[in-house]
DNA sequence: CAGCAAAAAATTTGATCATATTGTGATTGG
DNA sequence: CCAATCACAATATGATCAAATTTTTTGCTG
């Protein structure tokens, strides 16, 4: 009786102690933040039941958190979408991404021991493959694990949950960017995290930080302008 | 933006025109932003259908919304409630809010005319009023209010949006530090705002704003320690 | 008669509710 | 003190109603 027939997406939504509209929220987020919804894109509840095989209450549910979260946009007349980002939003999440991340990145600093610098770098490594394979989807997950995981190490909760908001806004838009210019011309600051980790440079961590945000936001304000 | 047009006749309020959960979600919103609700207090889904006389999806949407606003959380076994904030967690607000607000100072300034910083002004003066008569529902009201409208003209919805989720989180434990303290000690930094605003003197704006959050966060960690 | 525009019907989608089901905490008897 | 049971609150579904968009029909003009 749990045999759920999925439809599309290749991720299952039985089987489980979570609740349901909890499933429905965790994988809509994979999706946007993936960037496996496009930009611009229409979501509806109705569509979402029929693919995703729950009832409405639980969908609705996941997509009020997601307007929330600012990972789709109400549009006025009850519809709802994936957000297309204006160069002035795109302007504004660089000095928070900045501002936020790199005191995630300052303070995770002290607290990683070597074998956790390993582990960041082995996941490093990883995404490495994904660029020149020209894995775009790969790179995307493995460059927000890589953030993630450094972050972690900050043990600051709510500077973190502002951070993963603002990945979860331009996630879609970043994924069109790497569709256009593909993942050879993404920016790689990773390498001197890693060696400013290694020399407990909170500082040169921080700045390290910034630029790699500042070059990926900034390819995607230019991928923004053509489109 | 469509206009909504009037009906000739009975200028009766049109409240049938929002979807109930979003009127459930502003109740809820300014019931917590105005410490309405204690820290700790739980809330009940079955509670809020009996008390606002709606049923029971308007209701649980509004309540997603706010646990991924950060104003309720998730007690883990099917509980929510009013969040209660660590030390750690008022700290990381500082830096967070020190570093948006400022910033959205920082930008307000270029743009408001004479007018707009009497607008401001004729705020803080009714915010005065509340603090020597005690108000304190007055005071968080007009206090928000103030920083409100001067964010506005930073014209930086992302900026914002973040700063608004923060005020959130903090609400319900700054209505507790009233209580305890009264207004009498509540700092006021907004006389030097509206001066440097006059001077249009942007980066003595956002030192000011600085100095009015710390200020006022600090006297909220402190309360938190004793409690 | 053709083409455009406006109006009306139909379909699709969203909002709300009533109800059944499931899981959690409390209580009471062993 | 532990465990089986009970009561209640939360989760989830489908039905129902309302709103909006799309499609079809109709009427008018050139």
């Amino acid at each position: 009786m749990d045999l759920i027939k999925n439809k599309a997406s290749g991720t299952k939504v039985d089987e489980g102690k979570q609740p349901a509209h909890e499933q429905v929220y965790q994988t809509l987020r994979s999706q946007i933040m993936y960037g496996e919804l496009v930009p611009g894109q229409p979501v509806t509840i109705q569509g979402l039941t029929d693919s995703l095989g729950v009832g409405m209450t639980p969908v609705r549910e996941a997509i009020r958190r997601l307007i929330s979260d600012g990972a789709l946009v109400f549009q006025g007349n009850r519809r709802v979408s994936v957000p297309l980002l204006s160069n002035a939003d795109v302007e504004q999440m660089i000095f928070a991404r900045i501002s936020i991340e790199s005191e995630l990145s300052r303070r995770a600093t002290s607290a990683m021991k070597p074998a956790d610098i390993d582990r960041l770098e082995r996941i490093d490594q990883r995404l490495d493959q994904t660029i020149t394979d020209g894995d775009v989807s790969g790179y995307l997950r493995l460059n927000h694990q890589f953030h993630e995981t450094l972050y972690a190490y900050a043990h600051a909760p709510i500077l973190n949950d502002l951070a993963e908001r603002l990945w979860l806004r331009f996630g879609p838009s970043l994924r069109v960017v790497c569709g256009r210019f593909g993942t050879h011309s993404l920016p790689d600051r990773h390498k001197d995290i890693i060696a400013a980790l290694r020399a407990q440079d909170a500082e040169k961590v921080a700045k390290a930080t910034a630029q790699d945000i500042e070059q990926g936001m900034e390819l995607m304000s230019d991928a923004l302008i053509r489109a």
